[in-house]
DNA sequence: TGACATACCAGACAAATGTCTGGTATGATA
DNA sequence: TATCATACCAGACATTTGTCTGGTATGTCA
């Protein structure tokens, strides 16, 4: 029998063993729990993970395998990596797979095709969006007025807020020094509306 | 028999199936995928799910109980959910327990305790931080100068940009309409660093 | 001291789960 | 038309995994 550890020692480096595993996806089972701590008894490993249910630091689905859990986790909604796209080309951008600069993980709204860009310039400072701020963009061929947009102008990508009037659509900086834009309908393509901004202002390793 | 579905069809589905519930971080068993797309036959689920294994879309651990993976999935940082706190108390912010409004996913800096709030007030429009914007914010008792940081005065938190000089400590508003704030430095409490900003556009988060 | 809880172990059993073998029906293609 | 791949099914089997029963040793506390 291996030498018996303080009371509760043991008990919170298994919490956070499962706890790791459970965030990386991949819940472990009780004899890798048994393993991981060198128990020779399959239930010595259960009987801390039972306790840490009973305590209420994991949840579980009986008779499952691999069956543990963080509890609270569940109201949590799905987190979902959506593509930073470097450059925005004329039609779908979802479909610019090559120029994919990394990943956002971004709370799962259930709504349609999300895609996530870098703010270039300095033209909607007044809205709060900063150059170099990551709008996260959902994916739509149209918006409704005072939504703030990103469309395609010839070749580049920009962020306005698009404003529809009567008889022609503008797009609408939010700085006094730029001026508003009144393009050709046939023209704009509108990509999608922007529904987030992120400013990572300590870089994020990786 | 039911009826067959075009070429691909079906095993798109199961892939985004079997992504969302990895992402979700429970990997479904080869009879769970067979129920989710009323299969009668496990069989026809393993089929897909081997064949999209051997496309390079997923991973998978022969022989072991839910062992599909996402193959790359480690390039993705874990995603940590960080508390939102409603308000803020003198003292240790994290123990306050009480006031969480709901969490904040996170990509997982290792770097420290992380919460968030919701910023209130005008005071650094000026810098692209809006009311109602969430502050993502670094637990540390110290900053340095230019710093964003979150500041207790009295017993209301702050979102200040931090400036030290020869004799003392001055915390500046980024909004002409506001002035800097020197503050006695025994009464002046640091709560942490401001490393990210969010905005919610659409949809509040729950 | 005795009663009790904790930490651990051994081995068996049962349920969950992965894998296999052999089949049918349908569409594409040479 | 014959051939092949695909999509599906039925049932059995093997492995992984959860659960149980009963046990030993050590510390705590009345």
């Amino acid at each position: 029998m291996s030498p018996r550890t303080p009371k509760g020692q043991t008990r919170e480096r298994i919490y956070r063993f499962v706890r790791k595993r459970l965030l990386e996806g991949l819940p472990p089972t009780v004899r890798e729990v048994r393993d991981a701590f060198c128990f020779k008894a399959v239930e010595t490993a259960r009987e801390h993970l039972e306790q840490l249910v009973k305590e209420g630091r994991l949840a579980k689905r009986k008779g499952k395998a691999r069956g543990y859990s963080l509890p609270g986790l569940e109201k949590i909604p799905v987190v979902l990596p959506i593509p930073l796209l470097g450059r925005v080309e004329a039609g779908d951008p979802t479909t610019a797979v090559e120029d994919i600069e990394g990943y956002v993980p971004v709370q799962s709204r259930g709504a349609g095709d999300l895609f996530a860009l870098t703010v270039q310039g300095e033209s909607m400072t007044g809205a709060g969006i900063m150059p170099g701020d990551i709008a996260i963009v959902r994916h739509q061929p149209t918006a409704d007025s005072g939504d703030v947009v990103v469309a395609l102008l010839g070749d580049e990508a920009t962020v306005k807020r698009l404003r529809i009037k009567k008889n022609r659509i503008e797009l609408h900086p939010e700085n006094p020094e730029f001026k508003p834009i009144i393009p050709d309908p046939d023209e704009l393509i509108i990509l999608g509306k922007v529904i987030e901004i992120r400013r990572y202002i300590e870089i994020p390793q990786v």
